[in-house]
DNA sequence: CAACCATACGGAGAGTGTCTCCGTTTAGCA
DNA sequence: TGCTAAACGGAGACACTCTCCGTATGGTTG
């Protein structure tokens, strides 16, 4: 790639990141393109789709999943909390920009997406969750990485759409905690 | 209202209902009108915004609601039965039109929302299972209406962002039952 | 039944966003 | 320094939203 290029590719995300953010998923791409200081055609060209523009905001973002998950498993108490711990990080996680939540979850499972590497981190990472809980035991043999992402990113997307408050949130994943754990007997 | 008015805006009315359960909430207003056979202008001067028109093509779906609950709460068996079963209808009604549970969801508890009425009828209705569970001692007695279909919702959300069959949103309900249940010991 | 007018209609058009085409510019190389 | 493939960027076609206002008409009154 040509060195003129490169640099407005990534000035152009770098703009779109602060915009994303800023204004949503939903924000005019004519709009970047002026703040980045190019034309129109100059985005398109790099970014044919709105969605490929995303992925590319989403880069840096990925290793931070891996981080997050490291940091996470080497957490020693009980299974409840453990597992209430690493559901308010993976919230906070696809929550990064306002409709990250429901654009990453809606994408899990579908290979045709152009975010789907995104959302297989997303669900290696929580695999690896699943296998450390089901190693103790302390998870209920059906329960699958999938279906928790999902189950998970469904609340993460309520949240995200009505702007709950964590002490709005930790509750519900509470219960979807008490619902995958194995009962305890208590 | 003029007789052709009131013509007017029960066309408008049943062909946005066909078109919003086609082609979703984002389906372009002028087609509506064009379909409707009316100019842009009658149909926004009956309906100022979408969501104007959204409240008119949902109001035959609220008399369902308490239908269904009523029903629901005839049944006898055991509690996670129950709770499933009305999981599963709720799932079902606000599933009614694409992009429908996101809607009612992300705009529960929120006074503002112009369908605000709407989703009061859900949480009412959900309210009616809560107080039902509850006095047979069956809930978890911090488990709260508004949380409920907070979290039936979600599930509902990404269930129809990523076409799930109800085979596949079953487990996930019953995941929330068995974490909203009182722990039988079992 | 004729005339009136408040009510309703509907289309032209302004504003905004998406995306493409193509003439112009420039980086990188010989 | 000159050449050329690569990249630029803006004009403009197309789509959707929403408004304004001249025109048409339902319903009422004398």
């Amino acid at each position: 790639m040509r060195a003129d290029a490169q640099r407005n590719r990534d000035r152009i995300v770098e703009v779109a990141r602060v915009v994303f953010r800023e204004r949503g998923y939903d924000a005019s791409l004519d709009d970047i393109a002026k703040k980045a200081g190019v034309g129109p055609g100059t985005l398109y060209r790099h970014f044919p789709t709105r969605d490929a523009l995303l992925d590319a905001v989403m880069q840096a973002w990925v290793d931070g999943v891996t981080e997050t998950t490291d940091k996470a498993l080497t957490f020693e108490g009980p299974a409840r909390e453990f597992l209430i711990g690493w559901f308010e990080a993976y919230v906070a996680l696809i929550s990064m920009h306002k409709g990250g939540p429901a654009k990453l979850t809606s994408a899990m499972g579908d290979e045709q997406s152009p975010i789907s590497h995104k959302t297989r981190v997303l669900v290696a990472a929580t695999q690896r969750v699943v296998d450390h809980l089901q190693a103790r035991g302390a998870l209920r043999e059906d329960v699958e990485a999938l279906q928790m992402c999902r189950m998970v990113g469904g609340v993460a997307v309520i949240a995200d759409q009505s702007d709950l408050s964590a002490d709005e949130v930790r509750p519900m994943l509470a219960v979807l905690a008490d619902g995958m754990l194995r009962p305890t007997g208590g």
